[in-house]
DNA sequence: AAATGAGCCAACCGCCGTGCT
DNA sequence: TAGCACGGCGGTTGGCTCATT
């Protein structure tokens, strides 16, 4: 049970993968795309079962991976979403344009718990070890995975009456297939989770370490997380502005240093002066103390999620100089769904939610833009991008 | 220089949800 | 409606690398 047909079909190689068997599966899908995972192998040459090969590519193959290791900003995001989400790291990595669950997990186990552990806190409730008397397994509450409850206990805002302990019935969830919610859909949601104070009640960090102001954040974050899509693929913007400015220069993105693609208007520009609001509203300190105080697309210095909470390791604090000299660029942006027309500057979210709902599945872009960049040495990437981004757009 | 342990990470395993027949 | 195939997810494992003894 469990194990796919395809593995008993033959006899299967396991284990690392190959530079040869990594060049065959590349190359079958920057031509033929993957369509059906199961045939992968068997059209690409491999010995391999279609699960394996997904895998490799996804984790592995996947050109607009980033590789190198997280930045700060991106750890203190992950810690975050974390807090939200709990161990869904798929949901996190959808937040983390370029790193996958895997990464991702693989960082929290070996690292970040590490590290929130040393803070004194801990990983699985996020609140001081102190409070949940340290216990390594301690049962969790926030990452409990019949999700169902979970999330309406997430969700669910708080009645009017503050002693209420009931919550009522939240505004309707963002619906996976209709038409991308407004602006005023997020708004009536912030307003029915955050009119009243006894909301936190039923979000498990309303105690936690962090700021107070996360607590109004984080009862609100869920109802952007869409299990089934990104956070409006917005996130673009909110993790580029955030996540380049501490990318080591040596990281080889695949995201070219020449392109400025940073649309002149996104969702998160829409929606973070609520995060000021937020601000204003709830914290009587909300100076932004990372030094990274600039454009009102910054998330942490908008919203000082990070300004405040514990998460501040201080080795990696870049100023506006250095962020120039290490590129500064949007980098996370998705470059190739610009190419494709996705996402411009005038893309709305019912636009870019039709492209996440759409028949043409999401990695099929990798047919075009995977190809030019895995044939180019990162350091070529900048210098030929738009050449061969253009010459791909135009096949 | 060899042995050992710790940490990291790629890959596997098992389960679940979904769509198709 | 049941059964099957498949994609996707999260937990776990095994092997590699590096530091320490």
């Amino acid at each position: 049970m469990g194990k796919h047909s395809c593995c008993y079909k033959q006899k299967l190689r396991k284990g690392l993968w190959s530079p040869e068997e990594d060049e065959k599966l590349l190359k079958h899908i920057t031509k033929y795309g993957h369509g059906c995972w199961s045939s992968v192998p068997k059209l690409a040459g491999l010995q391999r079962c279609g699960k394996s090969c997904r895998l490799r590519w996804i984790n592995y193959l996947r050109p607009d991976l980033k590789r190198g290791s997280f930045s700060q900003q991106e750890e203190n995001l992950i810690v975050e979403l974390h807090a939200v989400l709990g161990n869904r790291w798929s949901q996190i990595a959808a937040q983390l344009p370029g790193r996958t669950d895997n990464e991702i997990k693989n960082l929290w186990n070996s690292c970040i718990k590490k590290k929130l552990r040393q803070r004194g806190i801990d990983p699985n409730t996020h609140k001081p070890l102190s409070e949940t008397g340290g216990g390594e397994d301690e049962a969790l509450t926030i990452s409990d995975k019949t999700s169902g409850s979970s999330k309406l206990k997430l969700l669910a805002p708080t009645s009017g009456n503050s002693n209420s302990t009931v919550p009522e019935p939240a505004p309707p969830l963002m619906p996976k297939n209709l038409a991308a919610p407004t602006k005023d859909f997020f708004l009536d949601r912030f307003a029915a989770t955050h009119e009243s104070s006894n909301s936190m009640d039923y979000f498990p960090l309303r105690n936690s370490a962090y700021s107070p102001n996360l607590s109004s954040m984080h009862q609100n974050l869920p109802l952007w997380f869409n299990q089934n899509l990104r956070l409006f693929n917005t996130n673009t913007e909110l993790n580029c502005n955030m996540i380049s400015s501490a990318v080591p220069s040596g990281s080889n993105s695949v995201v070219p240093n020449s392109m400025d693609l940073k649309p002149t208007v996104s969702i998160a520009e829409e929606y973070l002066p609520r995060f000021q609001y937020l601000e204003a509203g709830n914290s009587s300190n909300n100076s932004a103390s990372s030094g990274n105080a600039s454009s009102g697309t910054d998330l942490q210095s908008n919203n000082s999620l990070f300004d405040s909470s514990i998460f501040q390791w201080p080795d990696l604090v870049l100023n506006k100089e250095d962020q120039i000299q290490l590129g500064g660029e949007p980098e996370d942006l998705k470059w190739s769904e610009y190419l494709n027309g996705a996402i411009s500057p005038s893309t709305d979210l019912q636009n870019q939610s039709q492209l996440f709902n759409g028949a043409v599945k999401e990695e099929n872009q990798f047919l075009v833009d995977g190809f030019s960049s895995w044939l180019q040495p990162p350091e070529l990437f900048g210098k030929d991008f738009q050449k061969i981004s253009t010459a791909f757009k135009q096949i």
